[in-house]
DNA sequence: CATATAATGTTGACGGGTCAACATTATATT
DNA sequence: AATATAATGTTGACCCGTCAACATTATATG
């Protein structure tokens, strides 16, 4: 099971590639793989990239919202957000009216088109999604999602270490 | 402390936004909060990339050695690689001889100015890495390695379901 | 009420990562 | 030895995510 049992008694120990040690390289390495692999399911079912996936779900979750509560949910860039909802609205995967109580705010729903290209696709991303989860136990599974926020906390904890003006939202 | 207590105890508990509970979601997320992080840190400590700070690991562990052993160690890209390493020459981090064994090859090596910036900015991404292994107890660690280890052979394993031609390198 | 400040969403610019094509050189196959 | 195949590294094209600037509208502050 463990890899790294290759260091010699007498020698300093040249323990396996310093990196593969290193939080932020094994992140990025995983998210790269990850997201070539949800590219690829994503784009033989239904043509979306990850981002526009997510603005489904988040609708099929939330109902009628808005782009800043996408963002704010699931602190995408809401730049990101404003092109991916633009080109949804064009291919007509989801819809916009404007809210009445509030003129920036465009309140957005999916359309029958929109709710079909979820349905289509939901099935290989769940099936994706189980397969990732199979090859963990159910230990492993609350101990990852524990450490994701953690880390995640720990990065938000380490911003500005001292003097921050005023306010305690995360300027994003 | 836990900002999701908002279910009624009576319903089905529409669980916390769907997407945290995503593999992929949160590794995109937390990836996009480390590399903000590591940007940040080697802007200021040296003003080098993320890569170029992969690069000069790399070479301040394996010593003298080629791009493609980069590639094949760290499995990044190898035009990504290979524009770094350009401007690393550029700016004289580290130099280059020609094999005499390999034409193709470029042995590679760190120069003094190379170890200093690697010296410069290495304290603070180790007290980076040491504040994100702080949150997490032992157990949490191992795991969090195992997870990523686990999660990456889930993927290399889920990819061409049937009948590959020959050969067991993944095509990167 | 008047004004300053914050929120919403759009846009342009920029850099980084991915991919494919390519020239060159090594290696395998016959 | 001749030829096909694979490896190495470079380059161009492309897309995505990030950031800053901006116009517009809401809200807070005086």
């Amino acid at each position: 099971m463990n890899k790294k049992l290759t260091f010699k008694p007498g020698k300093p120990q040249m323990d396996s590639p310093p990196l593969d040690q290193m939080i932020s390289f094994r992140v990025s390495r995983l998210q790269s793989k990850l997201n070539a692999q949800a590219i690829k399911i994503l784009k033989e079912h239904g043509d979306l990239t990850p981002t526009q996936w997510r603005v489904l779900v988040m609708l099929e979750t939330l109902g009628e919202c808005t782009s800043s509560e996408i963002a704010r949910t699931t602190q995408l860039d809401k730049g990101l957000l404003s092109r991916a909802i633009k080109g949804m609205m064009q291919t007509r995967l989801i819809e916009g009216r404007p809210s009445k109580t509030n003129k920036r705010h465009m309140l957005l729903r999916l359309t029958d088109a929109g709710r079909d290209a979820y349905e289509r696709a939901r099935p290989y991303m769940q099936e994706r999604h189980d397969l990732l989860l199979n090859n963990l136990s159910v230990q492993e599974r609350r101990t990852m999602f524990d450490v994701f926020d953690k880390l995640e906390e720990s990065i938000s904890g380490a911003e500005v270490p001292a003097g921050e003006t005023k306010g305690r939202g995360n300027g994003r």
